[in-house]
RNA sequence: GGGUGCGUAGCUCAGCGGGAGAGCAUCGCCUUCACACGGCGGGGGUCGCAGGUUCAAUCCCUGCCGCACCCA
């Protein structure tokens, strides 16, 4: 016996461990099966499940369960990143709470150390991805500092350096200050910041009454001015183009350039250009030639060593330029600003808002460094991934995110591949005491590398960085299948079927796989990109710890569980829409496990069991039939969703399916005969098993839990057995067209009389005959067919045709050819009945006249298609005999 | 400034050339033997605004207004 109520919590835990236990989830390399390959985007190591996870991984699982079902040997390929930057800080903060620094340790020390915090408690995010009831293949997981992953890591690096497509360059990087290491464009991100636009002047060399202001909002950066820009077009500054400028604090001569980068309409329309800190004032340099001094160091404190001070009277003095060594950006920005103001040199000093870039891991403002660092050229490796989605070998859903992939990776930049991290891939190149670098494979392989260049044994020092994190991630979809072994697994599973994500990754992900998938396995990495929307709160705001509006998708699993939780997500997750979701949505479908589970309950209380043996096809009932061919029906839209990765109207076709017809119209119009138990009872026993199973079969995507513990419970199969059960296929049911005719009319009848009955405030305990005036013969057959049910669902006491004329005091409404009469003489208000009726009437009316002004239009019946304008004559017909027919019920009224 | 998407019932959204829809909320009735996490019924919308194309526009085109996000 089923209990009362579903012990979503309970049922969780013992399912997933039989799943996993089972091997339920596992991928048959050996099988003859059409692979289908997911490979998980890796979550970072150091992460836990939040909402946006709950998102992406509901729907990579249903994806997976879906085609597994289907029979498709899949491989959804669980693991996660080693989150370089992430995961040092996190073990950093132990190693402080502990009173030691990863100085301190040294590098050695420091790595085991995080390894041993992984083994500890790293990784939290694969037990919660199996508290979503995430079907992941766990015995493959994978880690991208594997030994495995990690040889692959190098592989590429030598090939790529071979190439020449990774090399090492001075060049402007985004350097994070606080976390001391460069960072990728993707990792610095634009924040609002409430700053000021200082008005300098430059006095102007050989004419001692000129200055030129320029504006600022970096005013620290002064000390590495190298040049001040104009506008070529600038009329105000024309004269001065040519000439040198004094720079302030400094005494330096500058020269005034003409370049259109400087906005005539901004500032003051002459731009400082400080190549070594800005990227545009970097593009100006090597345009114009200039010497590109660094006045910050790597903790971004000024620094003199690269400029020269040349003492002017009342604008540049050494004393206080000596003073600034050492100081912090912000302090010195500060010190200058009086400086300036000092020496009469600052016009004036506007408030400001405007964008600075931040690293998104520390939240300080990011500082342009001049450095060494590793690149990849990306925009060599780039144009196949683009040709790939141009030809439609990728093809991402929806559509438009293409443009956003274009526009990124056709104006894509160096990627600088080098972090000054510990914790990650170290670089394998390897410097000979003369700076000559090898790249190789091992230590070893640099070591005889050296021999045969040097001519004998020399001593090699490895480049102390670490690649990106992204650098091995973009591997994910190859290395985790053994690559560069030639691995079964690789023939097989590569390239993967279906890529899911967010959009804020696409160029993290979808354009580093496609790069490096592309460059190494001559194939795409994925045949399509799923791009979802971003989870938000029920106000639509993004959730964010500072707004305190983030929902713990593990909180949500407690109190309504998972397949609640996931179901949820399945309906609100439309394409190219953000997902607003808040409990109160997550509670109201959890209602809809509810349901199903109670609906079990009236099922197996009435003697459903399956029947494997039975076929539907020999289904004689018209109500077995009507539930069958809806089922077929429901089979048919919810595959489609799926196919179309339209998981909002998969959610609604199961939810439209199961409560609104089965357990709605077919489960109540079937208690009388189950309880008679007779033939019929028999039949709708089975009907009834066949429907429940394909639904469980249906539905188990979405809700994995309730539906497998259903599907045990009842004996659809062993346990655990419904992750593999075959994907319901619609089942051929002959006459299925006069069956749904019947049971629609039957439906109709009964909601009319309902209606009828609650707009007269008819009691419900009150039963009325249910008279039928003109019936056809065929409905009047169908009647007394379904008299029983008709009791029971429209509260009649008996069903008949009504004889000669009108009862006193009866209420009636219009059923295509026929007339329903309730006599209520007792409890009916004539005048109510009466404007009852007659706003059917009008109603009916309003809709004839629409449709006959359409008719009376030439230019309609002539121009628009034939089934459209015979559409419209003959619902005008309908609409004129229904006006007709409550025309004379009003006339009949007494 | 450039780009993308969105403005349809109180809320969240579907529909996207020919009869305005769903879920939730709301209102009324009902503790009827699976389910009150329930049943039955109802009300509620000049489909952002203005033009245009068309026999026909919520749907296509143009402009405007508003909102969101991405890039600079």
């Amino acid at each position: 016996m089923l209990s009362r109520h579903f012990d979503a919590a309970a049922t969780e835990r013992r399912l997933y461990e039989g799943w996993e236990r089972a091997g339920a989830f596992a991928c048959d390399p050996g099988s003859a099966a059409a692979p289908y390959t997911i490979m998980i985007p890796p979550p970072n190591v150091t992460g836990s499940l939040h909402m946006g996870h709950a998102l992406t991984f509901t729907i990579q699982d249903a994806l997976i369960r879906w085609r597994r079902m289907q029979g498709r040997d899949a491989l959804w390929q669980p693991g996660t990143d080693h989150a370089g930057i992430a995961t040092q800080m996190v073990v950093e903060r132990l190693l402080g709470e502990q009173g030691t620094t990863r100085a301190a340790l040294g590098r050695e020390a420091f790595i085991a150390r995080v390894w041993q915090w992984k083994a500890d408690s790293g990784g939290a995010i694969t037990r919660q991805l199996r508290r979503l009831g995430a079907s992941l293949d766990w015995p493959r997981e994978r880690f991208t500092m594997d030994e495995g992953l990690s040889a692959a890591v190098r592989e590429v690096f030598v090939t790529l350096y071979g190439k020449g497509l990774i090399y090492r360059d001075r060049r402007l990087v985004n350097w994070d200050p606080k976390l001391q290491t460069a960072i990728s464009d993707l990792e610095v991100e634009s924040r609002e910041v409430r700053g000021s636009l200082w008005h300098v002047r430059y006095p102007i060399e050989d004419l001692p009454d000129r200055f030129i202001a320029v504006a600022t909002t970096r005013p620290e950066t002064m000390l590495g001015d190298v040049a001040v820009a104009v506008h070529p077009d600038d009329a105000r500054y024309a004269d001065l183009v040519g000439r040198r400028a004094i720079l302030p604090l400094v005494g330096r001569r500058i020269p005034i350039i003409a370049d259109p980068y400087s906005d005539p309409e901004k500032g003051t329309g002459a731009v400082k250009i400080t190549p070594a800190h800005d990227f545009n004032d970097f593009a100006v340099g090597q345009r114009h030639g200039l010497p590109m001094p660094s006045v910050l160091d790597r903790e971004a404190r000024v620094i003199l060593a690269e400029i020269a001070p040349e003492p002017v009277a009342g604008v540049a003095g050494p004393d206080f330029l000596r003073g600034l060594a050492g100081q912090d950006r912000f302090t010195a920005r500060k010190n200058i600003v009086a400086e300036l103001e000092r020496l009469g040199l600052l016009e004036k000093t506007e408030a400001h808002l405007h964008q600075v870039p931040h690293g998104d891991r520390s939240g300080v403002p990011v500082e342009p460094l001049l450095t060494t660092q590793w690149f990849c050229n990306a925009a060599e490796l780039a144009r196949p991934a683009i040709a790939a989605v141009e030809s439609g070998r990728t093809v991402f859903v929806p559509r438009q995110w293409e443009n956003t992939f274009f526009a990124w990776m056709r104006a894509i930049e160096p990627w600088c591949i080098s972090r000054q991290l510990w914790w990650g891939h170290r670089i394998p190149a390897w410097y000979g005491p003369d700076g000559k670098i090898f790249v190789a494979r091992s230590a070893d392989a640099a070591r005889q590398a050296a021999q045969a260049h040097y001519g004998r044994e020399t001593a090699l020092a490895q480049d102390e960085d670490v690649l990106d994190t992204w650098f091995s991630s973009a591997l994910w979809p190859f290395s985790t299948l053994g690559w560069p072994e030639q691995t079964r697994e690789l023939a097989r599973y590569y390239p993967g079927d279906v890529l899911v994500t967010g959009f804020d990754i696409i160029f993290f992900w979808v354009a580093r796989m496609m790069m490096m998938g592309l460059h190494f396995m001559d194939d795409v990495p994925f045949r399509t990109v799923y791009i979802h929307g971003l989870v938000r709160d029920e106000r639509g705001q993004k959730m964010s710890k500072s707004k305190g509006n983030v929902i713990d998708p593990l909180e949500l699993i407690d109190t309504f569980g998972a397949d609640a939780l996931r179901f949820t997500i399945c309906a609100l997750t439309g394409p190219g829409r953000d997902v607003k979701l808040g409990a109160t949505r997550v509670e109201g479908y959890r209602s809809f496990v509810t349901k199903i589970w109670n609906a079990a309950i009236l099922c197996e209380r009435n003697g459903v069991v399956p029947a494997p043996e039975f076929d539907p096809g020999t289904a004689r009932l018209p109500l077995s039939r009507w539930i069958l061919d809806a089922a077929n029906r429901a089979v048919a839209e919810a595959t489609e969703a799926l196919e179309a990765y339209r998981f909002d109207e998969y959610a609604g076709a199961c939810y439209r399916f199961f409560w609104n017809v089965f357990c709605d119209w077919f489960l109540e119009l079937a208690k009388p005969a189950l309880a008679a138990g007779d033939a019929d009872a028999a039949e709708l026993r089975r009907v009834s098993a066949h429907v429940l199973g394909t639904a469980l079969r249906l539905m188990h995507p979405a809700m994995p839990f309730v539906t497998e513990e259903l599907w045990d419970h009842f004996g659809y199969g062993a346990p655990f057995s419904l992750v593999r059960a075959p994907w319901p296929q619609p089942v051929p049911i002959s006459d299925s067209g006069t069956a749904r005719q019947e049971l629609d009319w039957l439906i109709r009848l009964i909601a009319e009389i309902r209606t009828v009955r609650s707009e007269m405030n008819v009691p419900p305990g009150t039963l009325t005959p249910v008279l039928l005036k003109d019936p056809s013969r065929e409905n009047l057959a169908r009647a007394k067919n379904w008299m029983e049910q008709i009791r029971r669902l429209a509260r009649a006491s008996e069903v008949r045709t009504l004889e000669g004329a009108l009862p006193k005091g009866a209420a009636q409404a219009v059923l295509d050819e026929a007339t329903i009469v309730l006599p209520l003489a007792e409890v009916i208000d004539l005048a109510a009945e009466r404007a009852r009726l007659a706003r059917e009437r009008d109603k009916a009316e309003q809709e004839a006249e629409k449709v006959a002004k359409k008719l009376a239009n030439a230019d309609f019946v002539q121009r628009a298609p034939e089934e459209v304008v015979e559409e419209n004559r003959e619902r005008l017909a309908t609409a004129r005999q229904e006006v007709a027919r409550l025309e004379a019920a009003l006339a009949r009224i007494h």
